[in-house]
DNA sequence: ATATTTGCAAACGTTTTGCATAGTG
DNA sequence: CACTATGCAAAACGTTTGCAAATAT
């Protein structure tokens, strides 16, 4: 939490208690977490934030690589870069699971960084199909 | 063309001017359309639709998997799956490059679908970063 | 003490909806 | 002919903004 701090004072912010619970909820169950259901693990832990306030808090801690927004079939996922994993998304039933890969891309981004000139954060991997209940 | 009309009546719907228009104009120039960018290249061939129109059509579209809608960085781009390849996204000015990649992910895209009893219907990979400029 | 964060209410833009008409198969 | 697609206007929705008060450093 530490290096969370200093990041958040490097883009000019301050370590909010919203802040922190947002980073802590993403920590503790790092993925897939929707706007709704962080404001609904936000109440738990007593914290019922103005509307606006999630907007901004969630569009600072993106823009500042903290958290990492991703859009699959139009709905916003959050997620902390941790537990690094890709996604099966069907395109049934929109439900969306996780797969571990390894670090299989590592060599292949190494190469592309290289070739490219770009500077490597991080990646995202979905698969986009059908699951077995929605084959039929 | 005719494979596409097939697919549209399976899914219940006409292959309309602006359905076909839609489909060519993707065919030409496969990636990253947005909306806006689509209704240029619409007025251009002398279709000028209605703005639910155009929502209505590419809902349909991407419903009917014949293109598909891909948000980087909370802008929604439309492409038709050929000529595959991901993508650079530069955090820094947001541009979007191509990055080809082989058929790489096949291999794992076999086993991934075994394991998961899921058919893989297509997938897409996006590496965030910051591009040569951005990197000051 | 100074600058950021917050809640509130209003404004904004995008997407969706209902309906009558036009167009497709 | 039956059914889908379209344009239009209105409604609904999510997101952004300006400001004054609260809070963090």
């Amino acid at each position: 939490m530490n290096k969370v701090h200093k990041t958040i004072k490097l883009f000019g912010g301050r370590l909010t208690k919203i802040k922190k619970a947002i980073i802590e909820i993403l920590l503790e169950d790092c993925c897939l977490l929707t706007k709704q259901k962080l404001v609904q693990r936000l109440k738990i832990k007593n914290i019922k934030p103005n509307r606006s306030t999630i907007f901004r808090e969630l569009s600072f801690l993106t823009k500042s690589n903290l958290i990492i927004k991703n859009t699959i079939t139009g709905i916003d996922y959050y997620e902390i870069p941790k537990d690094h994993h890709h996604h099966l998304v069907c395109l049934g039933c929109n439900s969306i699971n996780k797969v571990e890969f390894g670090n299989y891309l590592k060599k292949q981004e190494k190469q592309i960084a290289k070739q490219n000139k770009f500077k490597i954060i991080n990646h995202s991997l979905e698969f986009y199909g059908y699951c077995h209940k929605c084959q039929a």
